[in-house]
DNA sequence: GGTAGTACCTAA
DNA sequence: TAAGTTAGGTACTACC
């Protein structure tokens, strides 16, 4: 039979000896579990292998450990080599003993290889399985874990999909509640497709009258509970969805059901969600399904940037959907209260797992997941709640095992990752000095993939680095920062063979995609191009990042290296073209992998395009494939402002011109509304209408107008920043860390460690003195501000807040913060 | 008053 | 405990 994994798990049969469960779903989307028998988990030692037997059989003997050892042959992880090396491979019967006999290896200097990888990744290597990849079993419950396969299959079986939400009852004086005292009211539940016909439930934990079908009335708690354990299991969902369930709903579940002295049931094997959480991060696995929170899924969408990541707010802003309104201050009296408040309470509840249903088909995230999880190899649920570089491992860990290639263990497998971070610095990117001012007629041309690219153009590879051996004859690839490689010829190394791969999936899947005849079939192609493109850029940050299992400092500074030396030459040569068309070139700011020409004449679209092409067309002929300059887009007008900091005029196609900003206070959430707001139509009327009067005109309103603020603009003067620490720990006062402290001082605790936290300047209650207080004292809670009717400080947001981003834009048009603040209409004295 | 250090967010 | 990378600007505080 053929299925789609889920999830895998790992357990002991009744002799002692490890088995796998495999949890996947069939093609008609029916649940299917397999317990696979007889595989067992290894690791290598390296070295003399005869000495390696002699101390490991030695060894575990001594400790009462079962092992069986193989004599193979292996490469190394890192390095060139011509040649395998002789390992002993050793088996173990008990999975957990691996790490055991690392660590021994390890106190004893013995080098072992892949005595770090945990034992269902093991079987997902060795088995040929992917994440989510389709998996070809004999039928039966028991099998022989050789009669497992794994194949290629475009498809994705279909989904059962629960989303939850659950409502505590908060404390008597209205703060948050806490799962040793108060109790879950309210569950309520989406589905999709249908549970006995209905699409979404509520759960009520008291005694009430109600016809509705989808109203589970429940005697009190514990009976709600048990009954969602049952809908869990009659349901059977493989997706358990909600907002922030990793950090609320589920733990305050598990915590709550302890406290009844109740069973949470809720994975396929009968056991309740394992959570856990480090700092800002939760992380919650239930066995054979996966949980999906789309709180930090969304927060990792980059194109959406919020500057409040509340339900509410995520809803108004992303979905376009209005969240029912119900204040933590009303539950109580809405529980306790008449019939007519607990339904209001009741339909609160439903919109809100509604909404959660709503955001996950929306966003098609589960797509992304499967295609990332296909791609990599890794598990679904690791890919949701893990990085860039599980994946990047999981990909590399099955390419490996077929060069007879060993992986290395991590750094923090060994207590080594402070140290080698210490000792191995990578230098980034070059961005060349910009031209400062406003600049007419700009082409931007950019580099497609560029550090995947210049891995493949050169080689650089874990397998090609010359590091002990030098190879026999052939031609030797030197990187400007002096690493150094095997040519091609001698290896093709391993990383550019997958990024060539992953590059050609790309390009087929963005081909498709223009052909595809469904939104279904065209939304599965991006999810796939998308997959490839987060993995293709994935590959030097992992080869840079010490707590990967494969570091290597000098393919990362190499890549980086080979990076700034073509963009230096990009700029030369166009330096050197001079002129096209007898129109005179100059390189105005360039940034990692792109530049910005200006051309000396004034063009349409489709003269800036040629143009654009054939200069790329140019450099690109000098470079080695499949490194490729692209023109990107013709800009009419830039404003630059800094390095990185700049604002544009910028035509993708002819007809549609949009502004784009890049670094300036219009696009960061730590500075107000008022500021982005009026920033960006002065930035309009500077770049679309070439008027600097009006925009000067505009500025200068917005100060009037903010001195004295009405209603609406309070909105508009809220700041939010991340609060990235516990507030007691800051070295240094933060508004938002001092506000954290007055809230809790309030008995207010709605936001958490990793929270933005809103706050506006309030006025110095500071009657005299010498001067006021420092504003980061003076950050207040906007509600509160509102409710108490505090005046703001107008002049910290003037004097703050406007005049120096605008003196900022306006500088180089001679305009400074004086100019601004003059009141009266001056007349164009600033020709420019 | 100048400057080093902390903190945050963004570009690529 | 888990966590892709570096470059770069700006605001604010503390300290000499």
């Amino acid at each position: 039979m053929k299925f789609q994994l889920l999830d895998v798990s790992s357990s002991y049969d009744t002799d002692g000896w490890p088995n796998i469960t495999l949890y996947g779903i069939s093609e008609k989307g029916e649940p299917v579990i397999k317990h696979a028998h007889g595989f067992l988990h290894y690791f290598y030692i390296g070295g003399d292998p005869t000495k390696a037997e002699e101390y490991i059989t030695g060894l575990a003997t001594k400790i009462g450990i079962l092992i069986k050892t193989q004599t193979v042959s292996r490469f190394k992880p890192l390095g060139y080599q011509s040649k395998p090396s002789a390992m002993l491979k050793v088996y173990v019967k008990n999975p957990k003993d691996v790490r055991l006999l690392q660590d021994f290896c390890l106190q004893d200097n013995f080098p072992s290889y892949e005595s770090d990888i945990i034992f269902r990744d093991r079987f997902m290597i060795d088995h040929g399985i992917s994440g989510a990849g389709w998996v070809i079993a004999p039928n039966d419950l028991h099998v022989d874990h050789s009669d497992i396969i794994g194949i290629e299959d475009k498809s994705n079986a279909p989904l059962h999909i629960m989303s939850l939400d659950i409502e505590a009852l908060p404390k008597e004086d209205g703060r948050f509640p806490t799962a040793d005292e108060d109790p879950v009211v309210l569950v309520s539940l989406s589905f999709s497709p249908a549970w006995r016909g209905l699409t979404d439930i509520v759960m009520v934990a008291k005694d009430i009258n109600c016809e509705r079908r989808d109203v589970i009335v429940c005697r009190n708690e514990v009976e709600m509970l048990k009954k969602l354990t049952f809908i869990t299991a009659e349901y059977d969902p493989d997706i358990i969805s909600g907002y922030n369930i990793n950090g609320f709903d589920i733990p305050y579940l598990v915590d709550r059901s302890k406290n009844l002295k109740m069973e949470f049931r809720m994975g396929r094997d009968g056991r309740p969600p394992w959570c856990k959480s480090f700092m800002t991060k939760h992380s919650v696995s239930v066995t054979g399904r996966i949980v999906l929170d789309m709180l930090p899924a969304i927060k990792a969408i980059d194109k959406y940037r919020l500057k409040s990541y509340t339900l509410a707010n995520v809803a108004k802003e992303i979905l376009h959907s209005e969240k029912l309104d119900v204040k933590a201050k009303e539950m109580r009296a809405l529980w306790e209260g008449s019939t007519e408040d607990l339904k209001r309470f009741i339909q609160y509840s439903r919109r809100d797992s509604w909404l959660v249903m709503k955001m996950v088909k929306d966003l098609k995230v589960l797509d992304k997941y499967f295609a990332l999880s296909k791609a990599s190899g890794a598990f679904l649920q690791v890919v949701i709640n893990g990085g860039q570089s599980n994946m990047i491992e999981a990909r590399l860990s099955r390419e490996y095992k077929n060069e007879k290639r060993t992986m290395g263990i991590k750094s923090t497998s060994i207590g080594m990752d402070d140290e080698m971070a210490e000792e191995n610095t990578i230098s980034g990117a070059i961005v060349l000095p910009p031209k400062i001012g406003l600049t007419e007629e700009v082409v931007v041309l950019d580099y497609k993939s560029l550090y995947p690219t210049i891995m493949i153009a050169h080689n650089l590879c874990y397998s090609t680095e010359i590091i002990d051996e030098e190879p026999e004859g052939g031609e030797i690839i030197t990187s400007p920062s002096g690493g150094r490689f095997v040519s091609p010829k001698t290896y093709r190394g391993i990383v550019p063979r997958v990024l060539e791969k992953l590059l050609a999936e790309r390009l087929a899947a963005k081909k498709a995609m223009k052909l595809a005849k469904t939104p279904d079939e065209r939304d599965a192609l991006d999810a796939k191009q998308y997959a490839m493109k987060i993995l293709l850029n994935s590959m030097y940050g992992y080869s840079g990042y010490v707590r990967a299992r494969l570091f290597s400092p000098i393919i990362a500074n190499s890549v980086t290296s080979y990076g700034r030396e073509n963009l230096l030459r990009t700029c030369k040569i166009v330096e050197e073209i001079e002129a096209i068309d007898g129109n005179k070139l100059s390189v105005i700011a360039g940034d990692t992998d792109s530049v910005f020409i200006s051309i000396d004449k004034h063009l349409t679209f489709d003269e800036a395009k040629t143009y654009g092409t054939q200069i790329a067309k140019t450099i690109t002929s000098g470079l080695p494939s499949p490194m490729e300059l692209v023109f990107e887009a013709y800009v009419k007008r830039i404003l630059i402002v800094a390095k990185k900091h700049y604002a544009m005029y910028r035509f993708e196609d002819p007809e549609k011109g949009v502004i784009k900003a890049k670094g300036i206070e219009t696009v960061r959430r730590d500075w107000c509304n008022m500021t982005a707001k009026t920033l960006t139509t002065c930035l309009e009327k500077i770049l679309i209408e070439g008027s600097v009067d009006d925009a000067l005109n505009y500025a200068r309103e917005a100060i009037i107008a903010v001195k004295s603020p009405n209603d609406d603009l309070i909105k508009d003067l809220i700041m939010t920043r991340t609060l990235t620490k516990k507030p007691e720990n800051y070295d240094q006062a933060q508004p938002h860390s001092e506000l954290m402290k007055k809230l809790t001082a309030r008995g207010i605790n709605k936001y958490s460690l990793g929270d933005r936290i809103p706050f506006v300047i309030i006025r110095s209650q500071r009657r005299k003195g010498p001067r006021k207080e420092s504003m980061t004292v003076r950050a207040e809670d906007p509600e509160y501000v509102v409710e108490n009717n505090i005046p703001l400080d107008t002049e910290y947001y003037v004097q703050k807040q406007l005049l120096p981003p605008l003196a900022r834009i306006f500088g180089s048009f001679n305009i400074n913060e004086q100019d601004l603040m003059q009141p009266s209409r001056q007349q164009s004295l600033f020709g420019w």
